[in-house]
DNA sequence: CATGTCGATTGACAAAAGTCAATTCGAGCT
DNA sequence: AGCTCGAATTGACTTTTGTCAATCGACATG
């Protein structure tokens, strides 16, 4: 962060008011400005992450269900948002609670991955100013240039500049139009060089996607809704890191991952933690096949997610 | 922390509060209770450590004397207290941002060892409230049980209770009347323990006495003003964790030494940040040995003790 | 069963903080 | 020097928050 030289009066005014606890005259009164500026400078204090509120995400952790989910899948930890409506929109829900949970896990210092889609988007979104150092994101796979509004190089530098952090883009598209160029194209020193640091990054935040007519890969034209059936047909149960894999969790085989430019699954796996997000009720079977792929740690979804993934466990081969 | 019900409720309106920031009416509205119910339930959500507030500590970094001191004596960072008078009290400003530095180098999961003496406490007394996981706090060096109102074991617990951690506490006296009784002590299993506990911390928070008539030592009764003329004879230079250092930094052979509970230098040294905190301008001379003795690696003073740092450091042998 | 006690809760008022249109300041240009 | 434009600052006003005495209600006790 350069230092305007500005910023010293507003970190003198945060200090003054958070930190000794004066009052907002009191504070203009010993920096000698009015007492307006003070209530502007301190917006920009908490905006700029040098004053920090956090909130405990312990309330959703306290949670049987989320002890249950831990169990019977080994998770690390499980957040859930419960029916009771506590945020100000449902939708923003998840995303808060996701946004405060990895503000929470980033250690300064550290180097984060982030994927993309709606869900990562709106987790930018609703992340906290925070007063991180040293921190870098980097993108978990290619870029789509599109007319969406949430592409993925906007989600890393959302979040980097949240985070205080540096980001670095991935400069490839996600998916290219022949294996030969995809491959070509990883080889690139500069690729290569991105593909290899994902491994090396302490913490991913990411999600799974769908593969319904109107999910994210489609609407992002990344697939056509020929290639889509086809792939289903194939067994393609959700879409990690743009990648999609079966049921299993294994990577599939199949043409459209081969022309993909995207972290390699043992390099995601060799991240400690790995935060996943799901919002939607309908991700169930993706969801599933992200657990049997050991894709993450940490997860962050609804109670009713959670419900039906302990009933599934309960009775694994369905009738 | 154990989850009382009324808890839940708490954190609830912090959440809707802070973290969606709603008005305290809406708030209100949502959870179906007062007004004044949401103001007093997030004042106890701030005191309990459930919201966090927190202010950069970058202000006092930033400041190039700081800089100068870190090169000169091969510390990891300085903080400085300008002479601008930024605090409350003059006096609180050294403890409030000592507190504050140590807080952000609190984390989860650590261990951390803390000395004792009128700083230590007053640290304590402006450290904020945090909502760190599985923290533990010990105690660096024996107690004294006297009329003074800041006792090591209440530093190690207050402490501990500031940071939502389990505090730990040395059962034994800190000086004993004879040699003999004190390596006796020290091999019983229980000191034994803690002592070889404090070289497993990750992180240190002390101070360094001096040796004025009216200074630490004395004042508690840890030692007579004959004892204490009898040592600077010897070249006691210093006090760390309630033993003599001469200005070497190097534990003097002494008898009062001898007779002391307190953690072994090398474990002290096997701490990777150490973090001192030295408010009184006498206090030169001591700092001085200390630094000799690489007892730390972090720094929180004031300006002025800065400057004669520094200054002494461009000419080691005074005229 | 009335009564006392204590903590939680509330309504009403006072204090503090947020906001914004108007004004001042200051850098860059003529 | 005088002028222009945009950013920083302020005073005055509105909204939000903090406080505290009064009240409620659960539970224990004579």
């Amino acid at each position: 962060m350069a230092y305007r030289p500005t910023d010293q009066i507003i970190h003198k005014a945060a200090w003054l008011y958070y930190t000794h606890g004066l009052r907002q005259d009191e504070v203009a009164q010993r920096l000698n400005i009015s007492r307006a500026s003070v209530a502007l400078y301190l917006r920009k204090a908490r905006e700029a992450g040098i004053v920090n509120i956090s909130t405990s995400t312990h309330l959703f952790r306290d949670d049987r269900l989320a002890r249950r989910v831990e169990d019977a899948f080994g998770l690390d930890t499980v957040w859930l948002t419960g029916e009771e409506g506590l945020a100000a929109t449902p939708a923003a829900e998840i995303p808060t609670l996701a946004a405060n949970v990895f503000v929470e896990m980033v250690e300064n210092g550290g180097r984060v991955c982030v994927a993309w889609g709606r869900t990562v988007y709106a987790i930018a979104d609703a992340m906290n100013y925070a007063d991180r150092e040293g921190v870098t994101v980097v993108e978990m796979c290619g870029n789509l240039g599109s007319p969406y509004s949430y592409r993925p190089d906007q989600c890393t530098m959302e979040i980097a500049r949240r985070l205080n952090a540096r980001g670095l883009n991935f400069y490839a598209p996600l998916v290219l139009s022949t294996e030969k160029l995809a491959r070509e194209l990883r080889e690139e020193p500069v690729i290569r060089e991105q593909l290899d640091g994902i491994g090396d990054c302490d913490l991913a935040l990411f999600t799974v996607g769908a593969l319904d007519t109107d999910s994210h890969v489609i609407k992002c034209g990344a697939l056509s809704l020929d290639e889509l059936a086809k792939l289903k047909a194939l067994g393609a149960a959700g879409v990690i890191a743009g990648q999609m894999i079966g049921a299993d969790g294994k990577l599939l085989d199949c043409d459209y991952n081969r022309r993909m430019i995207s972290a390699d699954f043992d390099a995601i796996r060799a991240i400690p933690r790995r935060l996943m997000v799901v919002q939607e009720d309908e991700k169930l079977e993706p969801l599933l096949a992200a657990i049997a792929g050991r894709f993450f740690t940490h997860l962050v979804t609804t109670s009713s997610m959670a419900e039906r993934l302990v009933e599934h466990h309960a009775k694994p081969v369905p009738a």
